[in-house]
DNA sequence: CGTCCCGTTTGATCTGGATCAACCGGTCGC
DNA sequence: GCGACCGGTTGATCCAGATCAAACGGGACG
């Protein structure tokens, strides 16, 4: 069932709110995007000598720490960011308080399809994040007569869609246990992804996290996962998981 | 119990009765698509006149019935769509038959935002339609050097995904009721941006269908909507509902 | 006109996951 | 070194929505 006010508590929610007024301090130093690590993984990959060098003017690297904010939901969408370093959480509120994460953006995610001028969703920093930030508007003229750079952030759209429907699928219709599974395993892959192919899983985000990107409460993603280190299928440690079972978890998943 | 005999004279009864979601219901002979009642609202809205010229060139008109697939998961993905009439289902099911509803598409738009050479999810017809069908190939060298194109596909895609996220926070925060009323809102502001403005809502999918997009039961859904109507929110019709105080419902979907 | 069919409604009961409530262990400030 | 705090775990109970079961009603067809 769904879950009454399985968000934030309301002190959580006063420090959101106050975060949110509070403008993000800017320590960037301007990027060098040839240097960049992330550059292939990223939309930025598109991207030759020349584009680069006119991308780096318009780019500003911003630091962010431990739960700030990126962006909220609802300002004005003046800018998009290219996630460099660290987990961002993506999310919605209901007025009541009720939270839905809707997704975790990892270094070369792009946060920037917007089809309104408003931020719908909000954005902040799990751990330390580095994101490339850019105006909006300079970011549209710089696609402007770049065809084969449109059809890179098309392609990450796509993508990003095909997520979404994937996580319909878990929010409406797999089980608990299904759900956690799902997250493990799919959270693996993507680490891998980036390059990060530990046989620990770093979970950089909290339980509760988890569980509202999950539509469950954080008592049963606890105990979800207790039960799954008792049943051998993994075990929990500082930071992470250690998976022991990967077919057992890809098998839950319904992989 | 007498069922759903609300109160509503027989007149009243007809004149809510089946009315196809199609402004134009088979209009096309061979695919003109200068005449297209939905140009405007597609992706072709953004072409000129010699674009479709050559757009119609590789375009074909297709008709379904009832319950025909436009396409199938997992099916290599050799055809982009546009739907011209009717309403289709997009859904994935898992192995054991669980099914999610991932959307409802309506005249006008596009189904063919493919990050991979499978499709990840299956359509089909909830009632009579018409999709304009094109080889991905043709489609992919017809976008080619037409950058305002791909922009118009861009946006599309970019509120596509916004309507996702927006679904995932139904799915995973919202109540039963809530989904419910979310839905009709939800459903009625699409067929009103369509041109579809009556003050009944056609529902032309089943119950079924709505309670696999909500990700509820079908016992679940049709409670709550005869609780709706015995609250006076609305009156159900063959073929749809009417809504009697959007006021209520507006509220109850949090918008 | 009857009856078969299928989508829908309604009723009774069950249960997965939510809610409520301790409690545990690490860390931070003093 | 100690208490407060905070994220996480564990236990007891509850309940929204699922499941099981039956009946209804309208359309199709002989």
């Amino acid at each position: 069932m769904t879950g009454r006010c399985s968000g934030l508590s309301s002190a959580e929610r006063a420090e959101a709110m106050i975060r949110t007024i509070a403008p993000t301090p800017n320590r960037a130093l301007s990027g060098r995007c040839s240097a960049c690590a992330v550059r292939s993984l990223s939309i930025c990959g598109a991207l030759d000598q020349a584009d680069l060098i006119e991308f780096e003017r318009i780019a500003r690297q911003v630091h962010l720490t431990h739960n700030e904010a990126i962006f909220t939901a609802g300002q004005a969408a003046t800018s998009v960011h290219n996630v460099t370093a660290g987990v961002a959480r993506l999310y919605k509120l209901l007025p009541d308080g009720r939270r839905q994460v809707i997704g975790f953006a990892l270094p070369g995610d792009f946060l920037g399809a917007m089809p309104s001028d408003r931020y719908s969703f909000s954005a902040d920093a799990i751990e330390a994040v580095s994101v490339c930030r850019l105006s909006a508007e300079s970011f549209a003229q710089f696609i402007e007569h770049r065809p084969h750079f449109l059809r890179r952030i098309n392609e990450f759209a796509a993508r990003e869609l095909m997520l979404a429907q994937e996580q319909m699928l878990l929010l409406g219709r797999r089980t608990a246990e299904e759900k956690v599974a799902a997250f493990l395993v799919g959270w693996r892959a993507r680490l891998a992804n980036i390059g990060d192919q530990q046989h620990t899983i770093a979970l950089p985000m909290s339980r509760q996290d988890i569980a509202d990107y999950l539509g469950l409460t954080i008592e049963t993603v606890s105990r979800t996962l207790t039960r799954f280190e008792r049943e051998k299928m993994l075990v929990i440690v500082s930071g992470g998981v250690r998976l022991l079972d990967a077919k057992r978890a890809e098998a839950m998943a319904g992989v």
